[in-house]
DNA sequence: TATTGCGGGATTGTTCAACAATCGCTAGTT
DNA sequence: AACTAGCGATTGTTGAACAATCCCGCAATA
């Protein structure tokens, strides 16, 4: 059935019993988006979510800011809101930013002495993940990694860019079938350039995640034709 | 009155022609906030301004939300929403931030000789307003100046971020008595930094908009403590 | 005096039902 | 085939209602 996750929202609807109600619903809907079972370009309806889901629609409603403004959901006045689909040129400007994020962020680690034990915990995450073959956990682990690269520039404001920026690269990772593919390859890349952090080398860093996000960024691209 | 900006909001109800309504209770709150009607800390009353505005509370809400995701009110669960106050930490932020998607862009400028006529009619835009005493079209000109400076990057979400932060400056100005002290300042400064980018020296002009970031900062971090 | 506990009023959170506005489709016309 | 009118479905917006929560004053207590 082309409607399977109906029933998977209402499996959702027994965790809904503190907090706002609209961030619940977000939370229920955010997990299917990323999850894969909401394809891009679906329309969310009001009248059916609300029903699967238990709640009125202005309450669903304030959902649907709350993953617009999560960008991971469009609105379209008099029209509905749709799960996002990413083109080319999305995929080419999230890594344009990545790389002023990211590239500033080891930036910044190279004059302040930064605590990189976050990366190096996400490192282990992803390896952990990569041993029992959990490969979307793994992806999970990736994202972990780069934003706790981008923890280093220390501002809650690239803080908030890097994790939007992640949650629109889960949409793009939600379409493509074989995980293993876009995430087992860069568990390497990420103890290397843990590793050129921790001896100081800054520069050499830099590079090495420049050919990174160049790479993947190249992938990505190269599956979304196909 | 200490209630004088409701009478302010009343005048805005009858531009309230088209397009969605909550957008347009959004665009009326936002001016009052970044003209100074609105002052930080201010409770947003959902049944005192909807009642100003002729609308509902369900779509006031749209509108609360709005102006949330642009962090111009924080809504707090059962307390109301509030007019933001941004504090030192977050005028730190803010700079360091600029500092980040700013300094990026001119060296995507100096890679791809970009066009830079926005930048200049921004320039000449200040020149006009300082030309006839109009401050705060002082400071929207200023703004677009970093609007146009940071479009160099040449990437939509570089874009959205630099409105972001740039309202937020809005938020800080507001609070301020004297919008010439901290406008003019910088006119001469923009007219060098876009003479530094035409004449292709990209390394003078980042270290010359690093110091006017810097001035700018501990200007504000001054009058703020004042 | 300071603090704790307890109303009670005011405000927000959420639901519901209704209507207006708009869109997309289909059928009919030329 | 193209174009238009109309109709059904969906969203946009409203208003009223009730529940949940917070705020503030007041009394009781130590």
């Amino acid at each position: 059935m082309v409607d399977d996750w109906i029933s998977a929202l209402e499996s959702e609807r027994a965790s809904m019993g503190r907090a706002s109600a609209s961030e619940k619903v977000a939370d229920a809907l955010r997990t299917r988006i990323i999850e894969g079972d909401l394809r891009p370009r679906t329309r969310l309806s009001e009248e059916r979510i609300g029903a699967a889901l238990g709640v009125s629609r202005n309450t669903l409603r304030e959902a649907f800011h709350l993953l617009g403004h999560e960008r991971l959901v469009v609105r379209e006045f008099n029209r509905g809101v749709f799960v996002r689909a990413l083109d080319h040129d999305d995929v080419r400007d999230l890594y344009r930013f990545r790389r002023i994020l990211e590239v500033s962020s080891i930036r910044q680690a190279a004059l302040d002495g930064s605590d990189l034990t976050r990366l190096h915990a996400a490192v282990d995450e992803g390896g952990a993940a990569a041993a029992v073959e959990d490969w979307r956990g793994l992806g999970s682990a990736n994202m972990h990694f780069h934003e706790a690269l981008a923890a280093l520039a220390g501002s809650r404001r690239v803080d908030e860019a890097m994790r939007q920026v992640l949650a629109e690269m889960r949409l793009v990772f939600s379409t493509m079938s074989d995980p293993r593919t876009f995430h087992e390859p860069y568990l390497e890349g990420n103890r290397q350039l843990a590793a050129l952090l921790s001896a100081g080398n800054h520069d050499e860093a830099e590079r090495a995640l420049l050919t990174y996000l160049d790479r993947a960024e190249a992938q990505l691209l190269a599956a979304m034709s196909a």
